[in-house]
DNA sequence: TATGAATGAGAATTCATTCAT
DNA sequence: CATGAATGAATTCTCATTCAT
């Protein structure tokens, strides 16, 4: 009873977290119970409530370091150019490759949203917005500058991102597909869905050897 | 108290049909309890119990009813010809109508998979598949023909799919845009993004003043 | 509302046994809810579930700890003889004894054999065939020797067993005779039952007023 | 919807008390249910009640009408002698006789008391009670007689009965014993039990081929 | 820091029973 | 005579949560 020998907080709440993350994927978060949870971690339920102060919270949690990490990565290597075709190709880039590393995260995010509370709703759902802002305000600025043709930025960027973000529900680790070969196909696929006029090295390049086309 | 004056069986089972829709669409399946949904049935949640064995159950003859009315109104209505563009276009056309028009229905069979026994999952997931095979069909086949151009099929479906799936996510009846401009825009995205030669004439009616390409 | 003060979970566990026997007894298993369980034993229902997993599983534990104790006590005191006359001296003693010590057990485990699963049926069948076969032994060899004179070694089981369990049935606990008495007139009738030879001295002790037979 | 064709409520009557005793001799009475009762006997659980005015008193007309039976044809059967031996073996007989011919109603008449509200509890085991007397009757007088050796013509009563009823709980129809063998071979029991000084020629028929002690 | 005992509210499900048809 | 739709109360069981230890 008690402190087990060599436990340590910081090492459980991580791990509740993992946990949580791959439990809430699974089986979606109602579905979900501390229980179980607390069986994966290895601590009895009880525990959970050391680090959490309840299930609602624990979602709220997962779901606002999970957007705050999408947001922050994305600034932290975006690139330093105002070219629209030259942001897409990085944003698409940045975006599968996120959404495959980290596919559970991803998926619970979409997921989820509507078990939460309607305070905690609105602020996941601003987070959100702003990383879909960022991919709107590229294909604004792009359809300005006659690089792009949508009929209307904001509509293509939820097709964009659709598009995106449904490759975390069939894409598979170790699968047939590599992750470059990966990002190659989407990029082509998202520059010739926003009728990019030139869609640049990207799509010569994974096309080249077919001998199609260009 | 027996039967209440002027009830019908046919007309319960069909409201808890819809209601039971309505309320996973909203809370999830999970969420959901037999309770809220008699109460807006306006039955006792026991005779809930004559119209389906579970509450597992139900949402898997809900599935199962949904895919195949999807799959018999394509077969019912698929235009007669082998043109790829034509099809695709049909299929757009067809797919966005019907997922806005049933977006309930759309969201939970996308939602829920997950909330299925394996036994049911992979019946309801076979039907899926059926409905995306319609796709990579007309994609494969516009691919060899000249008139599309992906680099793989099937991961061309699974990101047209996606894209236009992903209009229930937002749409809304009665909003900005009505249900034509609607299948335009994302007819365009969908020509483009496959890479079709010559988008034809819907793309061009809708493009016709962007004086691009064709 | 958490650990009640001083709440101990082998005194919860065994005081819900001890209920469960009981009402049991009383009710019947089918009968017997485990709301009623919960409030003799003054938890809440859902405490219950810390020590057994579902109400079935209750009962089938109960069963076999009792079928167990049933057959370690005799192994644990049997006398170390081959004499079948003395042997089933000591085995209606010991069975008359522990089914009037052990009443409600006893009964619980005659009556709700049929509320048991197949497989748990079988488990404790043959537990309880365990035990028949400690008399069917007796009586074989005793007859074999001539000491007893039975037409049929297992019936004859059935019927003594039979005999001697009925005293449950109606024996209570400071009526009008002692367990002694009890067990003296038992032996004398199962004695004559089997057709004992030589009924010895319990036999003689009991009936020697009576100036019978030896 | 109404009276199926050739449907005749005294058969289903009929039908439903069969049924019945089946079920609760397999189930218990507490874990029948009407929807299976209804499903053996083909009709819908609403129409038990067009006979029956409520589960509970279906079981109390079983059991009331089962006694009456068996006291009735006690009587109509019983040997016109005053002799304590002949009488307790036509006793044997017709017990034994009964209880493997109508095992259910007998096993359901012993194990569902408890299953009885108080009142109706009390209407049967007086019933029991009359049939009891008839075998204490028998005993005591032939113990006044010394014809039978007893300690106590009402334990005797408990035991013999329970001896000669847990025929019941073995006795298959059609196994390796006749009902004849089994007769006898309880009849010879039954006589050495009560220590009849002459256990007559039951015994002597039954014994004489084996060559046996006479 | 963690456990383990317990709660209490609520979940799905069952079932005897009723009664319009 | 029988059905089939519905009830409402109860049942087993689950689960987030609490808190003494």
């Amino acid at each position: 009873m008690a402190r087990t020998v060599g436990s340590d907080g910081a090492r459980t709440e991580d791990a509740i977290r993992q946990a949580a993350i791959s439990l809430i994927a699974e089986r979606g978060f109602e579905a979900m119970t501390l229980r179980e949870l607390a069986g994966r971690v290895g601590v009895q339920p009880g525990s959970i409530y050391r680090y959490f102060p309840s299930k609602a919270r624990m979602l709220v949690d997962l779901l606002v370091e999970h957007l705050q990490f999408l947001l922050g990565q994305w600034e932290a290597g975006r690139p330093a150019t105002d070219d629209p075709v030259a942001l897409l190709r990085a944003f698409v880039d940045f975006h599968v490759r996120l959404h495959t590393l980290r596919r559970r995260e991803v998926f619970v995010a979409n997921m989820e949203l509507r078990s939460l509370a309607p305070a905690d709703r609105r602020r996941v759902v601003a987070l959100r917005r702003r990383y879909e802002d960022i991919l709107t305000d590229i294909l604004r600025a792009g359809s300005e500058a006659g690089a792009f043709h949508v009929p209307d930025p904001r509509i293509a960027t939820f097709a964009v991102l659709a598009m995106l973000t449904g490759v975390g529900s069939w894409y598979r680790e170790g699968g047939r597909l590599g992750r470059r070969e990966l990002v190659e196909q989407y990029t082509q696929l998202a520059m010739q869905c926003v009728g990019a006029v030139d869609t640049g090295s990207a799509h010569r390049a994974v096309n080249a050897h077919e001998g199609r086309r260009d």
